[in-house]
DNA sequence: GGAATAGTTCGATGATCATCGAACTTAGAT
DNA sequence: ATCTAAGTTCGATGATCATCGAACTATTCC
């Protein structure tokens, strides 16, 4: 096992939040929307496959990396599979009321 | 005076704010959110010629039919000047907390 | 009425971006 | 070692969208 014998473990290079306007944009896109609507719900790390539907894979991937760099998700692997995970307390302290309140809206 | 003699008075067609996505997809633009900004902070109807600057006219207005469809912003006229307003009031009503996290953040 | 100012609409242009498929990589299973 | 499954990266394609200038509308001022 390359990376020794940890079973859950953060990838590497966890950007810091970025600004409002890049979560906005990241957001603004109803796939990664959803993503994150399915990340909230769950509260911890969720498989890459179960947060999508109707997209390939390298479009998928696509959008791990746009919410990734606008600082809103992290990787992480668990038992060798790659999860995604939002960053619901950094999102909070730099940006308060901002996601949670996007994701709590119903309309 | 071809809309009779009242002063100030909204243009017709105040559109229901729309979806979170809407709202997201309008804010995600920094001309726009700028704009926004500048309406939170002043609170009242602005003068179109207020919320913008370094780009044309045309563009501005398009900015501005953006915010409307989106339900962020209605059209006030105060003596023959269009204005546009900030819908504070019915944007917490349908998406609490979304805008008013957004206008606060600082980062 | 005519001139000037403020906004909107329209068409065209250029840039940005979501999407796909294919190739590559990594990890686990046989 | 081979096979398979999961993710990522890359290039290309198509669509969406921000921007501009010009033409049009409406309103105020002279």
């Amino acid at each position: 096992m390359s990376v020794g014998s940890q079973e859950t473990y953060e990838l590497p290079a966890v950007l810091p939040v970025g600004s409002v306007q890049d979560v906005l944009a990241a957001l603004a896109d109803p796939v990664r929307l959803e993503m994150v609507r399915r990340m909230s719900a769950d509260g911890g790390p969720v498989a890459c496959v179960r947060l999508y539907d109707g997209i390939g894979k390298s479009t998928a991937s696509h959008h791990f990396k746009v919410l990734r760099e606008a600082g809103i998700t992290e990787r992480v692997v668990i038992d060798g599979q790659v999860h995604q995970q939002l960053r619901a307390d950094e999102l909070e302290e730099a940006l308060p009321g901002v996601v949670s309140a996007v994701v709590a809206a119903t309309g």
